[in-house]
DNA sequence: GTCAATAATGAAAACAGCTTGCACCTACAA
DNA sequence: TTGTAGGTGCAAGCTGTTTTCATTATTGAC
């Protein structure tokens, strides 16, 4: 756990160097607020809504607005830290770019857990050579549902249950 | 060909039928614009959106209105005789509830195709068991990417470049 | 067929999340 | 230090969706 912790400041660490590093590559300023979004952000393990992100920056600094952390949000995607996502419930979730991994949700209390599978990845490729050399650039694969303690079992209730 | 066409109009019957039970169940009125919206629905072969399908619907009837064609559409999901699809465009995409199927989708001209494999269905049960007993109610997976076309393979253009 | 009661329609307004214009402010190279 | 390009925050605008409400249509009882 102590070197699991470790390991993600230093992964932070580099993620940060990168985002400098496309800073300087596109002529753009370093500013207080963008410091500040970037490196709540990349402190978020989970997916987070421009407004989660908001709320998270504005403890820290409660002048910041909204379109500040949606330009910036922006420049993580163009910059490649960030993977936009839109699940069921309309707005745009964002995570920090890692290891490729899908999406299950939880339609009743809104968990979300990541899967990766080696076998499915490869079987899409298939599908899509056989519908003529479809060449396949990304792709969003989710899994609706219900987790353990929505269906009831454990007997446990939903732990976010809105 | 005639007997694809006789087959699927058939089905396009049955449909009919269940849609009309729906309406008796759920103590609903038959009207001249369900009627109109629901036939134009049900012979569309491909994903529609409101607009779409208002202004096929507007072709046969010039004053049906746009909150018309939302509340039937909606009506048609609950009913289980249509589905609803979010691509990345923003806007909802409605089809026949048919054959289970995913999507490929040329994210240059806006083609969609269809593909369904067992293989994946059945790998995306395992990640759910794997993950602790999660019930798979509804996926979402779709391939984004580039058609051959797209990729300028057999020198072709893009058919519906926006 | 006629007539209430009930439900559906269409226009327009409300809504939610996203995006942009603009006047003021900040970072930074000279 | 200062000029300037770039960034910020507010508010307005946009887009697709959803709801409200006055009007119109459908249906079941006579």
């Amino acid at each position: 756990m102590g070197e699991e912790q470790q390991f993600r400041q230093e992964d932070t660490g580099g993620l940060k160097v990168r985002w400098k590093q496309f800073l300087v590559d596109n002529g753009l300023n370093t500013t207080q607020q963008r410091e500040l979004i970037v490196d709540s952000f990349l402190k978020c393990k989970d997916h987070v809504s421009i407004d989660d992100l908001l709320s998270r920056v504005r403890k820290r600094n409660k002048k910041v607005g909204y379109a500040t952390v949606y330009r910036t949000l922006k420049l993580l995607v163009d910059s490649g830290l960030a993977h936009q996502r839109q699940f069921g419930d309309g707005q745009a979730r964002f995570e920090v770019t890692g290891d490729h991994h899908d999406h299950l949700i939880c339609t009743k209390c809104g968990l979300i857990l990541e899967f990766e599978d080696e076998e499915i990845e490869r079987l899409q490729e298939n599908v899509a050579a056989r519908l003529g050399s479809f060449k396949v650039v990304r792709h969003r694969h989710e899994l609706y549902g219900l987790c353990p303690k929505a269906q009831g079992i454990s007997g446990g209730s939903c732990p976010n249950e809105k």
